[in-house]
DNA sequence: CCCTGGTCCAAACGCTTGTTTGAATTCAAA
DNA sequence: TTTGAATTCAAACAAGCGTTTGGACCAGGG
């Protein structure tokens, strides 16, 4: 590929007032708009530029010269995308117990899936790197990913007192992260299979109370393993749980 | 497109021994086994037919000859994994108690993760039907994973006694499967994240072990929960369960 | 021997992909 | 009105896609 268009970035950011409206503003706010539901729905790959013009109402070249590639246009939306969605999911965890925090930790993630139609494209684009990744995935799991795992790790290690995160620990936070992302990743599945589940926000905020109570559970049972394990020593194989050193690899 | 090839499914099967081998054997055999591993790897869209053709050392045309077209090859090799791989996770439901019967589940379930690298790109051919779908994935939610599903929830609500199925058992139900489901959608995410908890078949095994302890946890929890809402009417707020109101567990 | 049917191959097919071109259009400043 | 930069457009570009072609090759039976 040669050097990008000479005129790749203009100067102008967007002279006109706003234009919110998907097919209207500048051209390059209505890619913007269109490129989002487009990737969202059918991926990066399957989504090609033509039918990216067409929605967007703008010549197929309009890409080029905005943008300077399809992927450059893709990894703008999806920048912009993680902008705007990541302060839902922070999750506040020196401030309050387990039992809010993990209960708004499961609140903040789950929330764009009752979002409108638009945060609800964004959460699709988001999620959709996890499985077919196109090069943003690594970037996106060490900033965004990687931070709130660790967070999550800290928070169940805090609350179980233990002094070393070990590999039992890691199986509760995954599992944890399980109920959490599974709405997304099998989003389809669930609509199929039991669709009053997240049918309403209602609904939603109802599921992320149930399994912030499940995660409650779960830590508690683990609570209880770890306390069993002490008093008899082999009630159950957990023999394997961590070397003398787990080489969990800083960044 | 025309009718197929008329020499579509020649008749010879494998006149010579048994090629296990990825590169060796009939164009055929070579043709599905470095399908297997291209597919899983990649997807079905972005494998290509000179690269599928390259992998496997014959000509493109070969695709055309064997099988029709690419997507007739793909359903060949999905379908073959969905045979080799469905009598792993059948999950016997009456015959044991709950505790054994989750855990076999999961057992069952996660056995793709930590077989050879055969049958683990049919575990990924598998599961990304998920994510990106190509026309069977309809088959596969009706015939494969509904039965389970449906099944899973006959158990869940035997355990908890209850009359019917309300929206509380399937979120209960979406959880323990959102558990079992997480390490094959979020494979990558695993692996980077917390890697030792599927890196051999003794931790993938206790993994299992872990999670049917977590799905015990949850629904126990859930069966206090159901008692709490009899004795006390809102302890929480949980009046959106279901429409007809949630019969009494008997606990 | 020739024939016939199965298999393979290099080359080409028609089509879509992402990108570039060069002229047309717009529009504010000179 | 003229100038010149910013923007849009139809058209073309090279490359890759899945598929088809026509013949070469290698058997075994007439």
């Amino acid at each position: 590929m040669p050097a990008t268009n000479p005129a790749v970035r203009p100067a102008a950011p967007h002279p006109e007032g706003a234009g919110v409206e998907p097919p209207a503003g500048n051209a390059r706010q209505r890619l913007l708009a269109a490129g989002l539901n487009l990737f969202a729905d059918k991926g990066f790959r399957a989504t090609s530029v033509r039918e990216l013009a067409r929605a967007a109402g703008v010549n197929v070249a309009a890409i080029s010269y905005h943008f300077g590639d399809k992927a450059a246009l893709y990894r703008e939306i999806f920048s912009a995308s993680m902008r705007e969605q990541l302060p839902g999911s922070a999750m506040p965890l020196e401030a309050i117990g387990f039992r809010d925090a993990i209960g708004a930790f499961y609140r903040g993630f789950l929330e764009p899936l009752k979002a409108g139609p638009q945060a609800a494209a964004m959460a699709r684009l988001h999620y959709r790197e996890y499985f077919e990744p196109t090069g943003v995935w690594q970037e996106v799991l060490e900033r965004e990913v990687r931070p709130q795992f660790e967070l999550l790790l800290r928070l169940l290690q805090r609350e179980l007192g233990l002094a070393r995160p070990d590999r039992d620990l890691q199986r509760l936070a995954l599992a944890v992260v399980a109920m959490a992302v599974h709405p997304f990743s099998c989003r389809d599945e669930v609509q199929a299979l039991a669709p009053a589940v997240i049918d309403s926000p209602r609904n939603i905020d109802l599921l992320a109370q149930r399994l912030a109570g499940y995660a409650c559970a779960i830590v508690a049972d683990e609570r209880e393993r770890r306390g069993a394990a002490i008093s008899s020593i082999s009630s159950t194989p957990s023999a394997q749980t961590t070397p003398a050193r787990s080489r969990r690899a800083r960044s």
